[in-house]
DNA sequence: AAAATAATATGATAAAAATCATATTTAAGA
DNA sequence: TCTTAAATATGATTTTTATCATATTATTTT
């Protein structure tokens, strides 16, 4: 459902959003470590987040990677379009292009309703929601 | 969340349960052509299901596959355990191995309800319960 | 201006998933 | 018993996804 590559982006920004601002901007090498992700690669997502303007970045020396307060309205949904492409959750589960609300799929009434709640979920949940609710203590973040 | 290899494996057995019995048993080829998926990959699917006793098959002319009143019984999520492994589905959806209840990830409490209704759906409902669904005219299978 | 530090761009390699091909075994029917 | 039609076993190829490596560009500091 998530590409392994979207797991890594949404973790990278979510640590971003918690230890980040534009006074202290985290390096890729301190992203990849405590998020368990290979250096190399994180830094060829958050590329692309940059470019999506989900992210921000400085070059340079006292460069880095933050999340401005524009950054964090994005949804949690908009990472997973922009890493994984935006018809991916959206597509039926088993993949059937005939599929829909007049002419169903076996598994659709099993499926469809448990789905769309989690598109639901990824689209109204913004980085800042998550942030508040990790210091709210209601979430963790050992990624 | 579902590989292609079940997806493609559901499509079959549920192609097998509607069009096949013992008198009427079905080879390769005739399940290949309406599902859409490749011959040689749903011949290996195939193997794999009738180890795990999930389609009954016979060798030979007049040989093909077929489901039994017990392969009947199986339920969906039998299929994906057999093809996908049984914890797949099971694991964080951010796939953080310290996730859990007492320690839940920032997207726990958005996707985990709803997964696991999805899980149990997959769980409950038996390859005949889907038959009876088509049959009734509720779902079809256009696969 | 030069040196150093960071992101960025690009492409190479490795691993996994999907797909294809072929030889072997089994059972039916002539 | 021989031929034929089917599944089965095995492994090769292709495609996609994940990972690694390196050269380039931008920015700060000296």
């Amino acid at each position: 459902m998530l590409s392994n590559s979207s797991k890594y982006a949404i973790k990278a920004v979510l640590f971003l959003a918690v230890h980040s601002s534009e006074e202290n901007k985290v390096i890729v090498k301190d992203i990849a470590k405590p998020t368990n992700v290979p250096q190399a690669y994180i830094a060829k997502l958050l590329q692309e987040l940059v470019k999506a303007k989900i992210v921000t970045s400085v070059r340079g020396p006292k460069g880095g990677f933050y999340l401005n307060e524009t950054n964090l309205e994005y949804s949690i949904m908009s990472i997973v379009n922009v890493i994984d492409g935006e018809d991916k959750l959206n597509s039926c589960m088993m993949s059937l292009e005939k599929c829909n609300e007049e002419k169903p799929c076996p598994l659709h009434f099993a499926l469809s309703d448990s789905k769309n709640q989690i598109l639901k979920s990824l689209r109204s949940k913004s980085i800042k929601d998550v942030v508040k609710e990790v210091k709210l203590g209601n979430s963790f973040l050992p990624l």
